[in-house]
RNA sequence: GCAUCGAUGGUCUAGUGGUAUGACUUAGGCCUUCCAAGCCUAUAGCCCGGGUUCAAUUCCCGGUCGAUGCACCA
């Protein structure tokens, strides 16, 4: 990419994103800090609006209820999830050229083997005939230390307990399993969402609202089956839904995407299973939706080294930016049952789900019955720990043998009647597996807002335009009076007014030239315009300026906000309008 | 975090060891019957801290933010 070009489009888009209040640096007037962003108010009113989109998909057409968690857990969880162990790189600084290096990528270097489960005394200490990365010298006597990307504080005064803001949302939907699927009267498969706040204190973030430490995700932890994943109750929604496809054969190939329909990428096994591809249709369907270009959106898998460890499956959705390349912005994963077994042996909470048989299976089960008015007299205050651990062992005819603590304790088989019985079984305990749509809601912001951008030239001017999708438009529509006299002005003004009664946010505007009012709309991206003419005391009808084309069209005050609001919503078009 | 470069009204910029230029924008007014017209007026700025100096926006040091390279990105 061409860094001397002075004005690239990041930039263009930015200073405008700044000036006309979609995003700020965050708590400015202290001198901003890396990583922090503010949505201004059109910022943060488009963000809703996209939020909303993804709440349309996820919530209304899914059918999978959102949640709120704390942005703050206890240490547990994150032990847990991994993220305390795992969500850290041990780092070291070459004290000949201040260097920070990931000590694992160092011992590497220097043939040092078990790198990844040494201790950080172990670990400094055999990197230190090692060669720095950076200068070459050898690093001699260097510490390693933990660099944790998580955000950490104390819970309660003087408390010692720790917690950590959490560094995704979806830990939240995970401790909440057993309560969920009782809401969800205890059935597969099953559905969660979130939208919030997470937080990764990323070492050095530097490409603006692309990498932040603060960020919003919108994610859906969906519980299935772990047989049932290749059946997904809706795929013929999207069984011919086609798009191209990069998968990690072609990555490795250095091979163009191919373009396939979601069956056949399930038939073939290009795609894991159908829940997999489900979700991929419908987050291309998503990002169209909001306004994203498909020409510069691929979905790319995961190489298999480059997964996480849970995963079986990973396909991210990628959108092109001219300044940052592919920017991955939707992660699609299949984590398996990774997350639930995780959680199940932190907290000692079983969970699973119960599937019933659909026929009881009728299976032999041996059972030790202990004679206990004979075993409680003999043995006294042990004879509950024998009577609960006889029920583990495979006795002989002799008796059997077993630890009590560090006590060895023979029972003669007298002492007990083994007993073989047929019983029902009814079905069974699994653990679901978890399908994982995650968003990161302030990259398709960003997304949206570079696609948008676009200079024109207007009557020999330079235009600029935010030709923004009318969904997630901060302002969905201005009225103009053409003058600010002879009524026209009272008349513009009820009609903004019918448009706020309606849920439409329109902003009036009387100040200066007709055509300074609606170059400043263009800015911000407002798809259409009204304007009140002196016509209109006449006819009783407006005139509506679409925002990309500047075209105007003659409409009917009566009516005007279902005309408003079909074409917000996209059910007529501007076109169609058109004499 | 290191190295290099940068930071002047809301935006883009000129310039300077003695508080700063111009344009656009914004606001008020005149004018104006549909695309940033014109005229008058107003608001508004030298990134932060320290040093040198009679005097620092300017020179020096440190910081913050941004760009680039290194490193990092579960």
């Amino acid at each position: 990419m061409d860094i001397q070009c002075s004005h690239d489009v990041f930039e263009n888009v930015m200073e405008l994103a700044k000036r006309r209040g979609f995003i700020w640096p965050a708590s400015e007037c202290y001198g901003a800090v890396a990583g922090f962003i503010d949505y201004g108010p059109l910022g943060a009113m488009m963000k809703r609006r996209v939020e909303n989109i993804w709440r349309d998909f996820y919530i209304i057409q899914e059918g999978y209820y959102e949640i709120e968690c704390p942005t703050i857990a206890q240490e547990a969880v994150f032990i847990a999830s991994g993220h305390v162990k795992g969500f850290s790189d041990k780092m070291c600084q070459c004290p000949h050229c201040k260097e920070y290096l990931r000590a694992d990528h160092v011992a590497e270097g220097g043939n040092v083997c078990n790198a990844s489960i040494m201790k950080n005394e172990e670990l400094s200490a055999a990197i230190s005939s090692c060669r720095c990365l950076a200068c070459g010298e050898i690093l001699g006597n260097v510490e390693v230390f933990n660099f944790n990307l998580m955000f950490s504080t104390t819970i309660g005064p003087g408390s010692q307990r720790i917690g950590y803001l959490r560094p995704e949302t979806a830990q939240g939907m995970f401790v909440d399993f057993s309560r969920l699927l009782r809401f969800y009267r205890d059935k597969l498969p099953f559905g969660a969402v979130q939208i919030g706040k997470s937080y990764r204190n990323e070492i050095s973030p530097r490409q603006g609202m692309i990498r932040l430490r603060e960020f919003t995700q919108a994610e859906a932890e969906i519980f299935v089956h772990p047989d049932e994943k290749n059946h997904h109750p809706s795929f013929r929604r999207y069984g011919d839904y086609r798009m191209p496809l990069l998968t990690y054969i072609q990555q490795q190939k250095c091979e163009e995407p191919v373009e396939m329909s979601m069956r056949e990428a399930v038939d073939k096994g290009i795609i894991a299973n159908e829940y997999v591809a489900y979700y991929v249709a419908l987050t291309h369907e998503l990002l169209v939706t909001i306004g994203i270009n498909p020409e510069r959106l691929r979905f790319r898998q995961h190489l298999p080294d480059e997964r996480a460890h849970y995963a079986t499956d990973c396909w991210d959705a990628e959108i092109f930016s001219p300044r940052f390349g592919w920017v991955e912005t939707v992660g699609i994963a299949d984590r398996t049952d990774y997350d639930l077994h995780a959680h199940a042996r932190q907290s000692g909470i079983p969970m699973t789900v119960f599937i019933q048989f659909d026929k009881p299976k009728k299976t032999v089960r041996r059972r030790i019955i202990p004679n206990m008015s004979v075993l409680g007299k003999q043995y006294r205050t042990k004879a509950k720990a024998i009577f609960a651990a006889l029920g583990d062992t495979t006795p002989t005819t002799e008796g059997v043998d077993i630890e009590i603590g560090d006590e060895k304790i023979h029972v003669p088989a007298s002492l007990f009647e083994v007993r073989d019985e047929v019983i029902d079984i009814r079905g069974e305990e699994i653990v679901p597996h978890v399908i994982e749509p995650s968003y990161g809601i302030d990259r398709m912001c960003y997304a949206v807002l570079e696609q948008a951008y676009d200079e024109d030239i207007a009557d020999g001017e330079k235009r600029t335009v935010m030709r923004l999708s009318p969904n997630v438009a901060p302002v969905q529509v201005a009225v103009f009076p053409l003058m600010a006299r002879d009524g026209l002005d009272i008349i513009a003004d009820d009609i903004t007014h019918t448009f706020h009664k309606k849920g439409l946010l329109a902003e009036y505007d009387d100040n200066g030239a007709i055509g300074r009012r609606y170059r400043r709309q263009d800015e911000i991206g407002t798809p259409f315009a009204i304007t009140v003419d002196y016509d209109t005391k006449e006819t009783n009808t407006v005139t509506l300026r679409d925002r990309d084309t500047m075209k105007q069209v003659r409409v009917p005050i009566d009516g005007l906000t279902e005309t408003l609001r079909a074409l917000v919503e996209g059910r007529i078009t501007f076109t169609s309008l058109m004499p």
